[in-house]
DNA sequence: GTGAAAGCGCTAACAC
DNA sequence: GTGTTAGCGCTTTCAC
């Protein structure tokens, strides 16, 4: 690391060995919390590093550990019809991403596991995959959606422990974290039609993600099982601008319906946008059920009813998972289901 | 760095040079691009360094270089009322740090230098300052925007170089990239009395930073020109919900008002909904000039006459900076102010 | 133009 | 319980 001021190196273990009139493999020692060092030497050294100011260099201790203590987020986009800029703006405005991150922080940051944040656009792969292989991290936790997402097998191929958040959309042998999409659709559908609600139509998300195939899915079968074969869907980006236009497509289309499935919360929101501008009481007029429950649910009007994911809990287990497979090589790939529970607010 | 398979580790320079039948040192002679290898010789090299499969192991690297070819974007918080899933869900709310991203991944993609980012609230400084003495990057983007936030000084104090990204709160020795706040604020007022108000307010943005006190202070003084003395203001904290709120509170106090300057974006959509429900048309009853030029302030109704902040040159100059500081040792602390524009559009 | 050799700062056997 | 020593994988003088 380069110094900008001061010109001097920083203190190495070295100088606080002789500081403190020790070895340095004593120093070492003390560093690494080893039981079997004396107790007044112990102190004598932490003293010594405290005088000094020493901090252990990362690079010459990971290139004997092989370990580097911390784990990047990568969020993945494969689309190349985005611009750079489009894709960060979506990343830092919709929640779903800080409830992750904050959902693995939890779990790793009691560890002393640094997190770092490496957003992935299509032209960057080659430079994200760069960088895990140069071994700056010990380990991934790959936010990746789009079925045709070449970066989870790359990542595998890697041989860079990794786990996914979600089911991968071909099948390859990954750990991974997911929520029973299906299953949460069908209880917005069922929440529906106990309201009554039989005109019921969807804001589908992109159909080439596995998360807005199955909620699509999810949905018509569990109407279907009702009798109800005639689903309108009009799909959407997860985007709330998408989500507005949608509604805008969908209502022109089919102005009778009395009841709106949303596969996120951040297109519900744009939903209700246009819904008021078109002078549809929500819910009287029509009932919404969102997908998410993010923070976006609870700051719009009518407050929403929705689909509720343990994001932060699914991001403690990825956490997890991946520190298991970090520190037991070998590990095998593991998956873990969540569920999803409907959240009953005013909207539905 | 771990594997979780494969067992084996990965190639080393070692291997590359018997493969080729070559020293070691020819072959970190190719990798690093020194011109005075023989092209037979390094072509060779290269061929054997693809059939290998060789990457350069960034530990040992660094731990003779000092460089590990990264930096940290590290945005701060030194709050502590808020818990960290409120501070993250800000992060991934605001369009501001993915232009901010977008902006410095311009500058620095180019140079093959890794970003990560680092969200650190107050209870993690600890643990960011530690990533930062530890060495994994070669020096640090900050976002800090509060008065109080203890985390630049203690940044420069590492001597890991640094540019901040906006005008320090306290007076210390570091690059820092602005924009000139009070002429921006000016630029509202302006707009807003040619635009024949003069029953103005403000909602502000947080008094503890310096953008808040400047766009108000700014605001204040370009009216008190033109002989307006009297302007309410309201303080938010640069989020939606606080800019709804806040207009609320104004309008109880003040029904009169005809023009309102609202300090961020994202305030101003929270405003302009508050005054959708006051029946308020904008900007017939009242005009409303926003701050950032946000995606915020397009994706509004009616879309929003606002600030013009350049954050990606922003971004993008404080990259240079920083790579500069990195690159030259002893580089002197140096600042950049841009100009705000005014950018109209519906809302006044 | 290329190779030999000496570290960079740390950890982990292995002796004592 | 502590010290000695041999590397980890790479870059970089310094000879040749």
């Amino acid at each position: 690391m380069a110094r900008s001021t001061g010109g001097g190196r920083p203190p190495t273990l070295e100088q606080v060995a002789e500081f403190a009139g020790v070895s340095r493999a004593t120093v070492s020692r003390v560093i690494n919390a080893v039981p079997t060092v004396d107790p007044s030497i112990r102190e004598n050294v932490e003293r010594a590093i405290a005088a000094i100011g020493y901090v252990p260099n990362i690079a010459a201790r990971s290139l004997v550990n092989r370990r580097t203590d911390s784990v990047a987020l990568v969020i993945s986009e494969p689309g190349s019809r985005h611009y750079d800029a489009d894709f960060l703006n979506r990343i830092f405005t919709d929640p779903y991403f800080g409830r992750l991150t904050a959902g693995a922080q939890e779990v790793l940051r009691p560890q002393g596991v640094h997190l770092v944040i490496i957003p992935a656009d299509a032209p960057a792969h080659h430079q994200v995959l760069r960088y895990l292989r140069q071994g700056h991290v010990d380990g991934v936790l790959l936010i990746s959606s789009h079925v045709a997402d070449p970066l989870p097998r790359q990542v595998t191929d890697l041989h860079v422990p990794a786990v996914l958040s979600a089911r991968p959309g071909q099948p390859i042998p990954i750990s991974f974290v997911d929520t029973d999409q299906r299953a949460g659709a069908r209880l917005a559908a069922e929440h529906l039609l106990a309201r009554g609600r039989r005109r019921v139509a969807t804001i589908a998300g992109p159909q080439d993600m596995p998360a807005g195939e199955d909620r699509l899915s999810g949905f018509r079968s569990a109407l279907a099982a009702h009798g109800i074969h005639d689903v309108p869907a009009v799909p959407g980006d997860f985007t709330q601008a998408s989500g507005e236009a949608a509604a805008r497509d969908l209502l022109a289309r089919h102005p009778d319906v009395d009841g709106l499935f949303v596969a996120s919360d951040l297109m519900a929101v744009g939903a209700l946008r246009t819904l008021a501008e078109l002078g549809k009481r929500v819910p009287e007029d029509i009932a919404v059920v969102g997908f998410d429950d993010s923070s976006a649910a609870l700051a719009c009007r009518p407050q929403l009813t929705t689909i509720r994911q343990p994001v932060e809990e699914m991001a403690g287990e990825m956490a997890r998972l991946l520190l298991a497979s970090i520190r037991e090589p070998g590990h095998l790939a593991r998956s873990v289901i969540f569920n999803s529970t409907l959240v009953e607010r005013e909207s539905a």
